[in-house]
DNA sequence: TAATGTATCCCGTAAAAACAGGATATTCCC
DNA sequence: GGGAATATCCTGTTTTTACGGGATACATTA
């Protein structure tokens, strides 16, 4: 339906020709052997593979291949992934038709297109969305944290003291700046850690 | 996009006339006060209110308005409770023209109208997806515990005793089948409850 | 009407986590 | 070699949770 009402949106649109559409990472690679389009709209959250995945895979394979992020989200770090992956573009969904045909016509030449709202995300040294670095140790401890462990069950587990436990688990406290283990929790599922 | 791509896709056919649009729970009600039409699109990912608490507000105060749910998940707790709160339909965004127009007048007759794996989904009795009901208190005390909020600070914020948040608490780890608020909280967060 | 679900409240004990404030050994890198 | 980061261990106290028992009030609904 939505790839439908992208397609309407383009058809009276004669500078841009539509080639298809592929509803999958493996179809759209498969596609990619056939024939090369010069955009490629890539909706970012996708069954299987993720579409910051399958843009690296792309453009490693397909450098001239221009890839345009499609998304709901304006997270910073969905964005600042996806263009790190080597996309030309991001567009939100809630974009209206100009401003995609714009992006098109834009990344095609070369450049960089970004939605308004995806620039100023990208831009604003991420306030709320600083994911603290955490050692292997630590991260560890954390998951067994959410697997519902206590402090001794994770020493056990571990094969240390469960004080030291209960040092990482400070240390992971201070790094997130999380009041409490829920809150703790929570940022990290959130950050996609656990 | 994804408006203007539905309303490309509706704009041929006759027998269905495009009324406007809302990008939030807010104005969407504010819209009904001024006309109702015969069905709503109903995205069920929405910023703020969620479209399935939408949905039952709507549908309390215009039960003539019939609702379609719009999704990219044919998650069968979504779809089941979207039904649940007095949806008529409920049709996955990778769905065609065709299969939209037809669940649209489908409901407008006061029928029910599932897409094919929607209904699939709701058949089956849940493999590994049980997501236990909770009440709508049960929520917001979880999700105010995820916060990083204490029994105490809780019970000030809702002007309960603290062990009525203790009860809630119980209930929730309960149905969670969680061992500590740890596992509490990662199950909630895995299935996009909090 | 009786049963059910929901929300509210209470007591008590035991376990666990949070927090303060240490220490030591290892490894990795400049 | 010296410093930083990491991992380990310790003793306390206080706060918070977990969990066992209850109970009452209200609305919905079968």
């Amino acid at each position: 339906m939505v790839v439908e009402g992208i397609h309407a949106l383009l058809q009276n649109e004669d500078s841009i020709a539509w080639m298809g559409h592929a509803s999958d990472a493996n179809s759209c690679l498969a596609y990619l052997q056939q024939q090369l389009p010069d955009v490629i709209l890539m909706d970012i959250s996708m069954p299987g593979i993720s579409g910051i995945e399958l843009c690296r895979e792309v453009k490693e394979k397909y450098p001239g291949v221009f890839v345009i992020g499609l998304s709901t989200f304006n997270q910073q770090s969905f964005i600042q992934k996806m263009m790190e992956n080597g996309a030309s573009g991001y567009v939100l969904k809630n974009a209206g038709r100009e401003e995609l045909i714009e992006a098109i016509h834009t990344v095609v030449k070369g450049k960089q297109f970004l939605s308004f709202d995806a620039a100023t995300a990208l831009r604003k040294p991420d306030t709320q969305n600083d994911i603290p670095v955490i050692t292997r140790r630590e991260k560890e401890v954390l998951e067994l944290i959410a697997d519902g462990m206590t402090n001794n069950e994770i020493a056990q587990k571990l094969f240390i003291s469960s004080t030291t436990v209960d040092t990482h688990r400070k240390n992971l406290l201070a790094k997130f700046e999380a009041k409490n283990t829920a809150s703790l929790i929570r940022m990290a599922a959130h950050a996609k850690i656990i």
